[in-house]
DNA sequence: GACCTGCTGCGGGCTG
């Protein structure tokens, strides 16, 4: 044992001597030396199952003195199932040491939480939203447990940065700050942070800049990648495809990942059938949102208890972060990733033991999705993970906040409000002036009141704040239960051809739908033997414009990635073939655009906010398009000349686009449907974060400036 | 072309 275990209090010490450990991990060691030596904020960054969890935790048990009141150590997670895992884990590394340890989250006992505002001690696992909840209707007692904290550990810190609710939880973290006389430190946890700008976003993210530190441990496991195309003609996945996924998963643990949830039911039940025909095992499951619970406890519960029999689970991003399913033996992607960080994640749950390599299979079902498979996978290779997005003025989410301000400690004058946003980290780029404006608004709105001069809830601010959906700033969609003989199976969107529709697949077996209950939106459901996907309705996601710079360059090179086999080079070579009409040799610069007799083809290879923003203003420019993102193509009906001349001042209603956004809005009002709190805020903030999360004026602009479109005419 | 996340307080009814 190295010098680290030596700083380490004796009751740790004993701990890893029980636990036979023979050495600490990188990331343990140096994480111990630091934390045990000074009060500075740190981001610990290392693959999956590094020992993160240790990293911080055994320095800060030896550091914190747990007799002195109050709560000590906050932990934070972005998932129930993850605090729930990290309690046994935390519970056993205390034990030596009589720490108190308390889940407190929805699902949670209550006889625990109270018990814990009566004796507050100790480490408490914790969501945003039940801090939040804490706020709002515990203020007196958020104080009194929470103004002694020494630190406050984020688990997978990455899936907070740049989201909505990343910034809730900077509030938060801002407001617990204000109650705690001496300042507590922050310690982040994470596999996947971006470090393309030196870190900037994740060392915002704790609200000091300076006393942020990070910790890297950039070893990873050696992977062995498997690329593999078979064409799709229809909606549904290929035969061929499915028969030799069967083939690749049938003797091995592995997890599936189709990218949708339909997909994901289409190759589990699919799976499932090729199995039974042959006599296979028929361990084969669907694991996504629209699964109930219960269901998906089961399917965790089975891949992390049956170390003997082999399984697939075919699933989106619920089984990507650190719930503990064991290891697998092969992790397989169908189609692209949408993002490095997102791949990263799941490459990670393969060979989860030291001596293990991890297995990956990309399989491809059209050229495009082959070609930004392997930009994803280049892009791994040279380290890059996407920056997250960062919002600075989130006027939505404050104005969230200030109603939980008022609900928790009501009488607050105007100012002294205006004061305590303007001071809370999370809002610090919004000016002083706004945050009047947008509380005026509130008051007008009925939002807020004003008795004499302090600020309550007003009539409007109640009925939001006393509702069980307040304390998150995510929205969703109600979905119709489906259910088969009293037990719940998942949801579905309800749709009008839904009663005409014979069968669907839901949870890795097909159902026949027996009765819909419009009025408490239930689907009674019996099993039947052939069916079709569900439909569920999502949105695009947000390509990061260097994956499709990437694909560029792959296009324009003579690279022959010897990891592809022939079927798959081929699918390449005549891209490469197709786009070698353009003369391309600066390709930071330069785009192609095809003429055609009747249309005009133009391809950006930038990202997704940029594209729209470019459509955005083709459309203002008077010339219909349609949008491929996958292909970062525009199909225009046009004449030559008239596009070209368009083009020359495309950017030009970008001086005064507020006025453009506003008009939009009025014609779209769903365009603001991903910001819950934003239709409480005056028209003027709603177009400001329309612009700043839904396009991306600025960098549109350079893109335009600098591209130079290069012609060529369709044979 | 998407995916994901979380949740109070109170009162009524039931069990042992």
């Amino acid at each position: 044992m190295n010098n680290a275990y030596n700083l380490l209090s004796e009751p740790i010490r004993k701990y890893i001597r029980d636990k036979r450990w023979e050495q600490l991990r990188a990331i343990q060691t140096v994480a111990i030396e630091k934390i045990l030596t000074s009060d500075n904020n740190y981001i610990l960054i290392s693959r999956t199952a590094s020992g993160k969890t240790e990293a911080a935790f055994l320095p800060i048990l030896s550091k914190v003195d747990f007799y002195e009141p109050g709560v000590q150590v906050l932990y934070i997670s972005p998932l129930i199932a993850l605090i729930n895992d990290q309690f046994n884990r935390v519970e056993e590394l205390s034990k030596n040491l009589d720490i108190t340890v308390t889940k407190w989250h929805g699902e949670s006992s209550r006889a625990l939480k109270e018990h814990l505002i009566q004796n507050p001690a100790g480490i408490v696992l914790i969501t945003p939203e039940s801090i939040e909840a804490m706020f709002v209707n515990k203020a007196y007692q958020v104080r009194h447990m929470f103004s002694n904290l020494k630190y406050v550990v984020i688990d997978e810190i990455h899936s907070f940065i740049g989201t909505d609710r990343g910034k809730q939880l900077q509030s938060l973290l801002s407001r617990l700050q204000d109650i705690n006389t001496k300042s507590f430190s922050i310690i982040g946890l994470s596999a996947t942070v971006s470090e393309e700008n030196k870190f900037i976003e994740v060392k915002e993210f704790t609200g000091n800049i300076e006393k942020t530190k990070i910790l890297i441990d950039r070893s990873h496991k050696i992977i062995q990648v498997d690329f593999r195309y078979f064409e799709g003609e229809t909606e549904s996945l290929p035969l061929d495809l499915l028969k030799d996924l069967y083939v690749e998963t049938k003797d091995n643990k592995a997890l599936i990942f189709p990218n949708s949830r339909g997909r994901s039911e289409e190759v589990a039940v699919k799976l499932k059938k090729i199995a039974q025909k042959v006599n296979g095992h028929i361990n084969y499951f669907s694991h996504h949102s629209s699964i109930d619970r219960e269901v998906r406890e089961y399917i965790e519960f089975f891949a992390k208890n049956n170390a003997r029999q082999n399984f697939s689970i075919a699933c989106t991003s619920t089984l990507e972060l650190g719930i503990d399913i064991g290891t697998v033996d092969e992790v397989i992607q169908i189609d692209a990733t949408f993002s490095i960080a997102s791949l990263i994640q799941r490459i990670g749950r393969s060979g989860r033991k030291d001596d293990e390599s991890s297995n990956l299979i990309l399989y491809a079902t059209n050229s495009w999705s082959l070609l930004q498979s392997i930009a994803c996978w280049e892009l791994y290779n040279e380290g890059f993970i996407e920056p997250a997005f960062m919002n600075d003025r989130p006027y939505d989410i404050m104005l969230h906040q200030a109603l939980s301000i008022i609900k928790g400690s009501p009488g607050k004058t105007v100012k002294a409000l205006t004061k305590l946003l303007k001071e809370n980290f999370a809002f610090n780029k919004i000016d002083q002036e706004e945050i009047i404006e947008i509380i005026n608004h509130m008051i007008e709105t009925d939002l807020l009141e004003k008795l004499q001069q302090e600020l309550i809830l007003g009539l409007e601010g109640e009925k939001i704040v006393n509702s069980r959906d307040f304390y998150s700033v995510f929205t969703t969609e109600p979905y119709f239960k489906v259910i088969h003989s009293g037990n719940v199976i998942g949801e579905i969107p309800y749709s009008t051809e839904l009663s005409t529709i014979e069968n669907i697949f839901l949870a890795a077996r097909i159902w026949n739908i027996q009765y819909i209950d419009m009025k408490s939106m239930k689907i009674d459901v019996v099993p039947a033997k052939d069916g079709n996907n569900p439909v569920y309705h999502g949105v695009g996601g947000n390509i990061h414009p260097r994956i499709k710079e990437k694909m560029l360059e792959i296009l324009y090179c003579d690279l022959k990635f010897d990891y592809l086999n022939n079927i798959c080079f081929d699918q390449i070579r005549e891209m490469r073939k197709d786009f070698s009409y353009f003369n391309l040799p600066n390709l930071k610069n330069e785009r192609p655009l095809l003429i055609g007799d009747l249309h005009i083809l133009l391809y950006t290879f930038t990202g997704s906010r940029i594209n729209h923003t470019i459509k955005f203003l083709l459309d203002l420019a008077g010339i219909t398009s349609s949008l491929d993102d996958r292909k970062s193509e525009f199909y225009m009906e046009t004449s030559k000349s008239f596009f070209l001349e368009k083009w020359k001042d495309i950017t030009s209603p970008l001086t005064e686009i507020d006025k453009y956004i506003s008009k939009l809005l009025k014609s779209k009002p769903f365009l603001l449907n991903f910001s819950k709190w934003g239709e409480h805020l005056p028209e003027k903030y709603q177009v400001k974060i329309l612009k700043d999360k839904y396009f991306d004026i600025d960098n549109t602009q350079e893109f335009l400036n600098k591209i130079v479109l290069v012609e060529n005419d369709e044979k």
